[in-house]
RNA sequence: GUGGGUGUAGCUCAGGGGUAGAGCGCCGGACUGUGGCUCCGGAAGUCGCGGGUUCGAAACCCGUCACCCACCCCA
């Protein structure tokens, strides 16, 4: 045998076939669907940007999990990189907003499904290629639009069958008003943050070492940890006169309180829970910050927030922008293991097979699968003058519900066979009337495609 | 990047120093006008890679790579 290479595809990345196909497109259909239905439009962007357009952009860690494209040709050897595949669709989004801003609407609202990479380590739900659902709203601070994100990504998860989502809500200037308060000096407030988000994970006494492994000021932190403790299943409305005794007349206080307000008439409504410890890694958000989770996934399903200066680092003026950003595969990875993807999505590949019957009929065959084609089936007609009995294994393995058998008997009457291999029916149907009745039947069954 | 686990047929895995195995899948046949069920037959593996110990290594030791799980970070 010849020398042999490894066949499979690079890690963190996935080929995709037929089946994963289907069950991927019928997710992004309903959130195609659910965004139009907000008014959002598509918009697509190249795969790689210039380097700069990413560099500085998310922060440290994200700096570091970008993929570099080396200069071509004889700057190889350099290991000079002058572009990158996009790491978001968010930074992509603002340079789009800065370079077109004058053909854009007043509010310009998007949505963009594509893939994003990331040179990150692999592990369940993640992956180096994946796809990002983004939905964006440019040029308005009014919180209204906070509310109809909110909405519109609780709408995409009901849609899709989700019943125990919940969305987790704060505010980035919330977070450092509770560092000042607890006197967390300003130049620790970054470690303090990466320390309270694992808060859920490592409880009070996890988050009190880190900070004291941080260095952060003894009483600071035990102020820090008294406002930042939350009972479990804390009302909004609870969280929110907490913070305003520590935060009176806070207006990002206010801003998370209006937003809670305008959600109540949402999709979202009763899901929203105020998560102080929520922190969000990437560094271009200034306001409000979310994310989507379901118990099962350790991660989150989606996240976003306000990044009002991230068009301002392109344009030099700032341009107020919120927006959220569904992972496709954390959806598909729980929606698989909880059989939420109806099998008939992944399995409808071909509605008949047309069957050779000898090699003198082949062209009868061909004509028959061109009248069935004109009358809107899927056909696909085996390609040699096989035994029958193979054919219709051929059939069973591509998942075709019919199988036409043009016969001497069905022929010399003007008929063909017609088996249901769901069912293992068989009759013989005028060939005028075939395309009509396989259609008839697998509405039926299907209720129509 | 850190810790742990696993690498044996296309897939899932058994075998823990002495002849390379099972189930599923695949191919052929029983069944020259019919898939699935059944039965019969067959193909397919330098046991991840390199070195060491041994008369003998898939197995034991060292190294290395890949994958999985947890942490970190994230969608």
């Amino acid at each position: 045998m010849a020398v042999t290479q490894s066949t499979r595809p690079a890690s963190g990345t996935r080929d995709f076939l037929a089946d994963d196909i289907r069950r991927r497109e019928h997710v992004i259909g309903i959130v195609r669907d659910v965004y139009e239905r907000y008014g959002f439009e598509p918009l697509e962007t190249p795969a790689f940007e210039n380097i700069e357009t990413l560099l500085g952009k998310y922060g440290e860690e994200g700096n570091k999990l970008i993929f570099k494209i080396l200069k071509r040709g004889e700057h190889e050897h350099t290991g000079e990189a002058d572009l990158a595949l996009r790491y978001d669709l968010t930074v992509p989004l603002a340079r789009v907003v800065a370079q077109y801003q004058n053909e854009l609407p007043r509010f310009f609202k998007r949505y963009q499904i594509q893939p994003v990479w990331r040179a990150d380590r692999p592990a369940r739900g993640r992956f180096r290629e994946f796809y990002q659902c983004d939905v964006d709203v440019i040029g308005t601070t009014a919180p209204t639009v906070e509310a109809e994100i909110l909405g519109a990504v609780s709408d995409v998860l009901l849609r899709l069958g989700f019943e125990d989502f919940s969305v987790r809500l704060n505010h980035r200037l919330v977070l450092s008003g509770l560092l000042n308060a607890a006197g967390v000096w300003a130049s620790q407030q970054n470690d303090a943050l990466v320390a309270l988000d694992k808060l859920d994970k490592v409880g009070i006494e996890g988050v009190a070492n880190e900070f004291r492994a941080r260095g952060i000021d003894p009483a600071a932190t035990e102020r820090c940890l008294a406002s930042f403790h939350q009972p479990e299943s804390e009302r909004p409305e609870d969280t929110l006169q907490r913070l305003e005794r520590t935060l009176p007349q806070d207006s990002s206080v206010m801003n998370l309180r209006e937003i809670v307000a305008l959600v109540g008439d949402t999709p979202a409504a009763g899901r929203v829970r105020i998560d102080l410890s929520l922190a969000r890694g990437l560094s271009y958000y200034t306001g409000a910050i979310m994310e989507v989770s379901v118990a099962q996934l350790a991660g989150s399903l989606g996240g976003g927030g306000r990044y009002d200066g991230l068009v301002g680092m392109f344009l030099g003026r700032d341009i107020p922008a919120c927006g959220f950003s569904f992972g496709l595969e954390r959806i598909i990875v729980v929606m698989t293991e909880r059989s939420m993807i109806p099998d008939a999505v992944a399995r409808a590949g071909i509605d008949v097979l047309v069957t050779i019957w000898n090699h003198e009929t082949r062209d009868e065959a061909l004509r028959l699968a061109r009248e069935l084609r004109r009358s809107g089936l899927r056909v696909d007609v085996y390609p040699e003058a096989d035994r029958l009995a193979k054919q219709f294994k051929y059939a069973s393995a591509r998942n075709a519900p019919f199988v036409a058998i043009l016969g001497d008997d069905e022929r010399a009457r003007g008929e063909v066979g017609l088996k249901d291999l769901r069912s293992g029916e068989q009759a013989s149907v005028r060939r005028s009337e075939l395309g009509a009745t396989i259609r008839s039947r697998l509405q039926q069954t299907d209720g129509g495609r």
